[in-house]
DNA sequence: GTCTATATGAAGATAGAC
DNA sequence: GTCTATCTTCATATAGAC
């Protein structure tokens, strides 16, 4: 059972303090900031050493890239993989436009987004990184499902890239961006709720083909 | 021409170096972000000494409230006033449009952004006074003008100060967003164009009462 | 009111023992 | 590989002269 001179590398040696660490610095960052973020508070919440951290990151900087890596990956696994688009686009919409709520309104992606946009300028690359894992990827999703509805006669648009973009914008700007300057509204859940009805009448009515009810 | 003794306030004495003071601030901050902006920077720039600053601005925080206050007022002058809402919506709805992304993505205007949702969170009441003065207002300009058409039967919606929003936001959320994270496309002007044309496009048909063209 | 000079403390980073 | 202890830098804030 016990480890043999050979034998029983589970990990290469380093990677479960390696994950202890990024874990504190991710809660670290997120509830303060780049700025009020410090060395000592993610040693302290990890049970670790001052150059520990410095031996595996490199630094402050190299442990915010390594937060950002690895929370993209994560949060945006919870949105899922791209579904068929069936021919019920309204509820389709309806559909993907709740589990975009649901995936970028959770405090760990708001906080997130917040790091990036007050870093940003400061990490191009990293920032690109960002970009291309999480919302590119959201949009080319929706994207897709457009342009399939489109071949098949049921909407009308220009630009599916541009429309997925402006339709998730629509239903989740104001909240988000409220969000993240830490303003939230008393009821979010009815707020959201509303903000998607809205949106997705609006929209659909926008784009699809035959003329609306009266 | 000297002043005399009773005479020629101008400004209560120390109104200039306030303003120089802060101007340089309003640079530095918007330049380096907060956590990266110091007393020693806004002091080189404006000409001064750190003790004047504290004197004035307290501290600090005192000086990040001062200037988002200040900025916002500034920044949205250039919005304009309110106008009357004529008959041709689709025409009002891309000119409102056109000065909206002229407002909001100027290099200030980002800048200002991109700090309230770096700081938000610690300063909540100035980004409650932030949103108030700004987005607030741009939205309850376009609201306005909707509620308008809709009594006048030109177009059909459930609530217009959401539908002003969800407008803005399909114009402007990308890029406005990816403007804050330092992320610009190489043609601005054209990607804005874009932007403008495609939700004017997709709002216009959502709304208007009467069938679409073919 | 405005300056120069200084106190104070915090945080990033590293040297060296085990 | 990991720790303790220390170094160094630098920014906020203030005291005291003019």
């Amino acid at each position: 059972m016990a480890a043999t001179a050979t034998g029983r590398r589970t990990r290469p040696r380093g990677e479960i303090r390696r994950a202890q660490i990024l874990d504190a610095a991710v809660e670290v960052f997120l509830e303060n900031g780049y700025g009020g973020a410090t060395i000592d508070l993610v040693v302290e919440r990890a049970g670790a050493s001052k150059a520990t951290v410095y031996s595996f990151f490199g630094g402050k900087d190299g442990l915010f890239a390594a937060i950002v890596e690895e929370r993209v990956e994560r949060i945006l696994s919870a949105f899922g993989d791209p579904e068929v688009a069936g021919s019920d686009v309204l509820s389709a919409l309806a559909h993907i436009a709740r589990r975009y709520m649901e995936v970028v309104m959770v405090p760990d992606a708001v906080g997130l987004y917040r790091l990036i946009i007050a870093e940003g300028v400061r990490f191009p690359e990293l920032t690109r990184t960002f970009f291309q894992l999480g919302p590119d990827r959201t949009n080319a999703h929706l994207a897709g499902m457009l342009s399939a509805w489109r071949e098949r006669g049921l909407i009308r648009l220009d630009d599916p890239q541009l429309a997925a973009v402006q339709f998730f914008d629509s239903v989740s700007g104001d909240l988000h961006r409220r969000a993240m300057a830490g303003i939230i509204p008393k009821n979010l859940r009815a707020a959201i709720q509303r903000s998607i009805d809205h949106a997705v009448k609006v929209f659909w009515n926008g784009v699809r083909v035959g003329d609306r009810p009266a």
